[in-house]
DNA sequence: TAGTGGTCTAGACCACGCC
DNA sequence: GCGTGGTCTAGACCACTAG
């Protein structure tokens, strides 16, 4: 399928990375190393090398190596500030409804596909908490025949994204939001705990993924009093 | 300065399309004629061009050219959906305040460098509408004496980031959010014409610049019943 | 000083768009 | 067919990091 050389160094690490073989923190073999392993020059690898930099899976320090850095805060996406960033605060998930296989729900905003129309789908809901504060309500739906046996195997460290790149190879490469600002429902008002009719942050997401034709969809609901939703893009 | 041959191709390149002397949607030289042009190989112009590619100058086309590109769209940055996207919309912009001198304000919600704060900074307010109805209305504060003569010359277009961009030579190239679902303030309510305590959608910007040390401030407010905030990331 | 990544040359061949 | 950008080679020298 793909015959370019660096594409086969690129994938190569890609996959180690994903499976964990190169964990974060460690460096990669050097260039050079890289060059004999596949029988390529310099330039090759590096075209290789660049990409995974472009994709956020590895940094490059002048004189070191190539590091293989955490990719799930880089990647520019909305999430609950001191939620996957801040250390040392206590944060919690808890399941309001665990994975298993129902209709799609009207209430994604984002058009789903015909073709992901006709497939059953996989729906889970997760109550977020700092301090044991519920800050955030999170429904997800996804085909369900994308993820051979989701539904039986667990989550890696609470973590969705981290589950789909170890267990399935699968990446987040980009996401929709529609933003609004709403008067909470009653339903998420007592699951949030939280005065009937207050303002909350409606946020509908459409994650795209490096899989053909294999979308996200989560519907967020947060209180932005206490914890505000913090995002950050750079070039 | 920079020294290095990729970055006088790039840096010349970037200025002549920020001047306007490649408009969007020509084609930039060929990479043998740059070659030509600058006495380099190939391998250093294709290293330019990867470079303005990765800023959001240009596109490049197999067998056509490298084409320049509206960079506008391609920040990922929050607008109002329909709002820079859309055609066929009735959109209008007015400024509630002309940029003028004025104190640093203690509404923004991201710490301005104490370098920032001994300056005095300039102002401008603006209401943003769709079919006549406000949407929005956008606060904006920046460092005075970093856009020399700012507050005489009039927005290109209606567009701040063209002016600074088309005068300036500064690019927007990153920024921070914070957002909140609050009740609307009843000034603000007055603005939007929306009744008192509504939910409205308040957005907290820090822009990075191409500029060091130079950021742009905004508080956002939205109405998001009618139009919700969009936005979007892509690898 | 040895090893790493960063820049650059002077070629070559290929794939795509267009006439 | 010709010009364009995309991939690749086989070198070279430089800049940075670390023992």
């Amino acid at each position: 399928m793909e015959e370019k050389r660096y594409r086969l160094v690129q994938n190569f690490l890609k996959l180690q990375i994903q499976k964990g073989n190169f964990v974060v923190g460690s460096y990669l073999p050097s260039e050079n190393e890289l060059c004999t392993m596949f029988g390529v020059t310099r330039t090759t690898v590096r075209k290789g090398l660049d990409e995974l930099t472009r994709e956020g899976f590895i940094d490059r320090q002048h004189g070191k190596g190539s590091i293989v850095r955490d990719r799930r805060k880089s990647l520019g996406l909305l999430n609950v500030k001191g939620f996957s960033e801040a250390v040392g605060k206590d944060l919690s998930t808890v399941f309001v409804q665990h994975p298993k296989i129902s209709l799609w729900n009207p209430d994604t905003h984002f058009a789903i596909s015909e073709q992901e129309f006709k497939e059953k789908c996989i729906h889970f809901s997760r109550l977020r908490c700092v301090y044991e504060v519920p800050v955030m309500i999170e429904y997800n739906w996804f085909a369900d025949n994308r993820l051979e046996g989701f539904s039986d195997i667990d989550f890696i460290e609470g973590s969705f994204f981290k589950t789909l790149s170890q267990h399935y190879h699968i990446e987040i490469t980009g996401s929709e939001h529609e933003l609004r600002s709403e008067r909470v429902s009653n339903d998420i008002a007592a699951l949030l705990k939280i005065p009937q009719g207050s303002p909350i942050l409606h946020i509908s997401v459409k994650f795209h993924t490096s899989k053909n034709n294999f979308f996200l969809y989560s519907e967020l609901y947060c209180t932005t009093e206490n914890y505000p939703i913090g995002s950050s893009y750079h070039l």
